[in-house]
DNA sequence: CGGCTAATGTACGAACCAGTACGTTAGTCA
DNA sequence: TGACTAACGTACTGGTTCGTACATTAGCCG
């Protein structure tokens, strides 16, 4: 009990500040996503980590800065999924079903980030405000779409009066609706969104509704 | 100070159970929708109540019991204004374009339910789960929805695969998400998806999208 | 009109929790 | 190799926060 469990270190104690402050970081990301910013714990944080309480305070300065730096990550990651987006080699249709069905993979795959998305937005987007990271950089899939949108358009495959941020919006309204609600929504209407036997589904029905709408003709009202 | 202040009770003290359930729940709601779940105090509730903080237990029993109560409200809200829908008279193209805009101006003017449903989806819906009342109903909206797609199908102006439940998901997916969003998207993209000046242009959006979606003939992927 | 109960108020406790004071050690570099 | 600092650990504190024990009163009903 006292210095049987661990094999071959002198005392458990291995300095690797780097590591450390990765799994402070991986820990609190789930942690957050889990309880929510004032339902998390710092002390439960930190007893998941191979490190103590202190550490955090050491390398983050407080809960808030933690959380931060989470969102950080988080949406570090997503930006580069973004910029190895490679669309645009084909023809515009395509082009904009391929990009809905990534954004659609990508936020399947990574529920704690929308629910951080979720959280922070509790919270007023306070931290992104507090981030100048975050503040600072946009979205590359905002200048795919762009140029997208602006190809599709020139050809008259799509109507002309649509934004790229406004596209993006729609797209990622259904992708995060989708995740983020799954609870409420299979709770009041029986329904699990994220069903997997439904996945093909919903990504045909994404794809199917932006495409409807960007080559529709706008008629009467 | 000691009894300078109001004007004509006995002892300021009036007795009307009704009266402070209700106030208990406007403004718990209030404190839950501004700090989530764990963010939200009871004492502050309390504070600014006209009561104490012992009602709250006495009325509700907890925090959590109160968490409820107040889903349970606001979900009423939303029920009774689907109940009050009227769009079957119109054609389907016209009834679904109103459906659409109604729930858009319901999720615009209830900011707070919505953050409660962000909230209770962070709480994976254990409120919701542990409701009778909210777990029995549905929703009004989707046997309207159900009878216009029926209508629309039958007279082949709306692509026969739609099902209302996905139909309905869709269109809380773009009203839920221009609300709820609204921090993260404003701090990343620069635009504000409630500023007043987009308002009819966004309604129009989804209503354009909507009809798009039901209308298109589903060409080759 | 007296008593009974629903409704209300006060004061407090115990647990929890973010943050810190202080002490220790590993690794590096002169 | 010794000393210096970055990295780490322990133990604690001060304030907060949910919940409750206990006391009180309003209003109704018989």
């Amino acid at each position: 009990m006292t210095s049987v469990d661990e094999p071959a270190r002198s005392n458990g104690r291995i300095r690797d500040a780097a590591r450390t402050r990765a799994e402070i970081l991986d820990v609190a990301t789930r942690e957050f996503a889990r309880a929510g910013y004032d339902g998390a714990r710092v002390d439960e944080i930190a007893a998941r980590t191979r490190t103590t309480k202190r550490m955090i305070y050491y390398y983050f300065g407080g809960k808030e800065q933690l959380f931060t730096a989470v969102l950080e990550r988080a949406y570090g990651v997503i930006r580069e999924a973004e910029q190895q987006l490679d669309v645009e080699h084909l023809d515009p249709v395509a082009a904009i079903r391929r990009l809905a069905e990534v954004t659609f993979d990508h936020h399947e795959r990574h529920p704690d980030f929308i629910r951080l998305v979720s959280i922070e937005n509790i919270h007023g987007a306070e931290h992104i405000a507090a981030s100048e990271e975050l503040a600072r950089i946009g979205s590359p899939a905002l200048d795919v779409i762009r140029r997208i949108l602006a190809a599709g358009q020139e050809s008259g495959l799509f109507t002309a009066d649509v934004d790229a941020v406004d596209l993006h919006a729609m797209i990622s309204s259904f992708c995060f609706f989708r995740v983020a609600n799954r609870h409420t929504f299979g709770a009041l209407f029986g329904r699990d969104l994220i069903a997997p036997e439904q996945r093909e589904h919903y990504r045909t029905m994404l794809g199917d509704m932006v495409i409807a709408y960007l080559t529709a003709e706008r008629s009467a009202r």
